[in-house]
DNA sequence: CACTCGTGGCC
DNA sequence: TGGCCAAGAGT
């Protein structure tokens, strides 16, 4: 019995119920689901998900209305850039493919926002093809299970995907189930910070476990500040702009933060990633929510 | 390769 | 309390 039929065999009975996991879901529900889990926990990613997919059913949908939109609907699940690309995936999947979410690797991972995990995510279980997945979850497992290492160092790429590829069953479709089944076990049983190795198919192969399952030397990855980043200064910009519908004058985005320094510098991020756009020299609005006739002053 | 980019919950 | 972590992508 492989790794593959193990994981397989514990999905068949644990995995989760997840919207986007069953049968009736789209290509583009998919699509959404994992640039939405893209660094953000499933329990907040459920509500949001049905939202947007009851608003926005299909790419064609999303594109014919303003990135604005998007940026609103994507409320408070965090790197609102991930929002806008979305919008841009779904004007592109409009014009390169007709408004059909391409089943093509190298097409999917040209859309923006789409890149190498979920480029063979979309391809693996929206399209039941035969890939290596890799996220951080399946990077874990491979770590602990196969290599006896306590935790994955950074993510190298291609090593990641040709060790996931010696583990994947020739059978395409059990292939594909193999790649959510590593992931699944990933994400509730060999987490990162309390695995319950008592719960895992692999219990007895495991090499981390084997091994004794020994403490991770250090920190397994740099910490991430928050506090007082620049992240925190255009998190509080973008919150008055998602709650405000007209032009926001300069001043009303002055108060969010006191340093001026660092608030001209958040904004002119957030305008540089076309979050944001200027209306006149001291108004600002969502990208996309420029009212076309004030549009036509500026010329 | 190293760095940036939100937000919230948990131990 | 606060560091750590969460289905990454883009530069």
């Amino acid at each position: 019995m492989t790794l593959a039929d193990a994981a397989i065999a514990w999905y068949d009975t644990n995995a989760r119920d997840l919207p986007w996991r069953t049968p009736s879901t789209t290509p583009w529900g998919v699509l959404v689901s994992e640039v939405m889990l893209q660094q953000t926990p499933v329990i907040r990613v459920e509500p949001a998900w049905r939202s947007w997919m009851t608003r926005w059913p299909n790419p064609a949908a999303l594109a014919a209305d303003p990135a604005s939109e998007a940026i609103r609907m994507w409320g408070r699940l965090g790197y609102p850039r991930r929002a806008m690309r979305l919008h841009a995936c779904a004007g592109a999947i409009v014009e390169r493919h007709g408004g059909r979410v391409p089943d093509d690797l190298d097409q999917l991972l040209a859309l923006p926002g789409v890149g190498t995990y979920t480029a063979r995510a979309v391809a693996t279980f929206a399209y039941g093809q035969r890939h290596p997945v890799v996220d951080t979850n399946v990077r874990r497992v491979v770590s602990r299970a196969v290599e006896g290492k306590p935790d994955a160092g950074p993510a190298t790429t291609t090593a990641d995907l040709v060790a996931m590829a010696s583990l994947l069953p020739e059978d395409v479709p059990r292939a594909a189930r193999a790649s959510i089944a590593f992931m699944e076990l990933g994400a509730i049983v060999c987490t990162a910070r309390s695995p319950k190795c008592v719960d895992c198919p692999f219990h007895d192969v495991c090499a981390w476990r084997l091994s004794g399952t020994p403490l991770p030397a250090g920190p397994s990855r740099k910490p991430q500040r928050y506090a007082g980043t620049d992240r925190q200064v255009r998190g509080l910009i973008l919150e008055v702009l998602r709650h405000t519908t007209g032009p926001v004058p300069r001043q009303r985005l002055d108060q969010v933060w006191t340093d001026e320094i660092q608030r001209t510098r958040a904004l002119t991020g957030l305008l540089e990633d076309g979050l944001v756009e200027p209306l006149g020299p001291d108004n600002f609005v969502l990208a996309g929510d420029t009212p076309r006739a004030e549009v036509q002053q500026l010329f």
